[in-house]
DNA sequence: CGGAAAATATGACTTTTATCATATCCCCTG
DNA sequence: CAGGGGATATGATAAAAGTCATATTTTCCG
């Protein structure tokens, strides 16, 4: 499959403000701008591999793109699902390791590529801007360090209602009524975001469907009582 | 109980060496030094406590820390244990958010405080020390990453055996024959370490021990037969 | 459009692990 | 040294979740 290139100025990024390269001043941008090189990706195509060494960051303009890792029995566990305006695969190029993940796209995909050295440079001699990229991998564990503590100690049933929740948040719609995850998710892929079989996802949603707690559209979900749901979490004690 | 200030010089410490601010020049180690306080910690005394600011950096000079979550049930989960040379509390910190976790003696220990301010400042003025943060934060985050995927995936059995042959690699004694833990955890914070109930935790200990993989010397495990363990830990195919 | 393949669904069964109960051991302190 | 409290150990049981088998539905592609 041929790699379809197209080109945006990051000034005129639609994602920027939800960018880590929002507030760069415009020298660093342009040197960022210069270098990048963007291409359109198809559903199922693989953005980098686990055990291969990064040459750059990406930078997520437009589409979903799943990070997982495969254990022995060819298991899938997706750490985190990428939408547009995230940075992908940032920390195996700061930690200076290989990648401990494959990334694969969810939905047609539009990323920028930018060269480590150009990354690094503007890392380098912009502080300010290192010390926010800082902040966000420090937040980032801080999701994880949760995300941990829910996969040691709740149930399976308990962690998919509290990731439909997750879902809802971070994928829902803009503004109010945001109760559709924008999202395709296979029941497979669910089961690897929950960290459980693929059958128990399906029998769980249809318990949580049969008590109108969610309904399905399509390939996407609504989530029809939030607050239910949380309680299904144990989110919420009442 | 009161606490029991000590003070020993940054420069003079033993495990300089094994820390971040190794390499850092004299100037700023200098300013740390001049700013720290260094306090004697007994068993079961808190560090901090999840909910709260951060207000500077901890660096352990002795002795063991865990770091951990408390879910509504009140179960514990180890998030890490922090050994000489270790930073501790610095995501909160890096990040800007309330701790998410508490830290409690494990052993007695000597912890020196540094004040945010000491340290964002050397932070500030040296890019390359920043930069080796995020080395370290970002390293760290990738065996979280393996943390959540072995949780998601892995038995009991399984990760019991990887984290005893975890806590062996990191808390063996140095050189060769460094089989034994030395860490004195009880069986209820093995159990939260691994993400099980400690009776679980019990009965799993008493298998390995039948079968010759360990052996117990007071409250400490001896790892007897680490690529069995590892076979156990499913980390061997054959 | 039709057929194959993939995804979803459901049932039966097994295994793993948590929970509760109780017993025993060990260490600390008066 | 006794006794008490916590840690460790072990058994019985129940609940949760995985696995395997098999339908059924949907999607994809020639």
């Amino acid at each position: 499959m041929a790699k379809v290139e197209f080109n945006i100025a990051c000034t005129l990024c639609d994602h920027l403000k939800d960018s880590l390269f929002n507030g760069l001043n415009p020298e660093d941008l342009s040197r960022i701008n210069n270098h990048k090189t963007c291409i359109q990706y198809k559903k199922g195509q693989n953005i980098f591999y686990e055990g291969t060494r990064p040459t750059g960051l990406y930078c997520m303009n437009g589409g979903k793109v799943k990070v997982y890792k495969n254990n022995v029995q060819g298991k899938e566990f997706i750490i985190y699902i990428a939408k547009p305006g995230d940075f992908l695969g940032y920390r195996a190029l700061l930690s200076e390791e290989f990648y401990q993940a494959t990334a694969t796209v969810l939905e047609d995909a539009k990323i920028c590529f930018i060269p480590k050295e150009s990354f690094f440079e503007v890392l380098q001699k912009n502080p300010a801007f290192m010390r926010r990229v800082v902040q966000a991998v420090c937040h980032e564990m801080g999701i994880m360090e949760e995300k941990l503590a829910e996969l040691a100690h709740k149930s399976v049933r308990e962690r998919l209602a509290a990731n439909l929740l997750m879902l809802k948040e971070t994928y829902g719609m803009e503004g109010e009524g945001s109760t559709l995850i924008e999202l395709a998710l296979s029941r497979e892929d669910l089961a690897s975001i929950v960290g459980t079989a693929t059958e128990t996802v399906i029998r769980l949603l249809s318990e949580f469907k049969s008590d109108g707690l969610i309904a399905f559209e399509g390939k996407k979900i609504r989530v029809l009582d939030a607050r239910k749901l949380a309680k299904q979490a144990d989110l919420i004690i009442a």
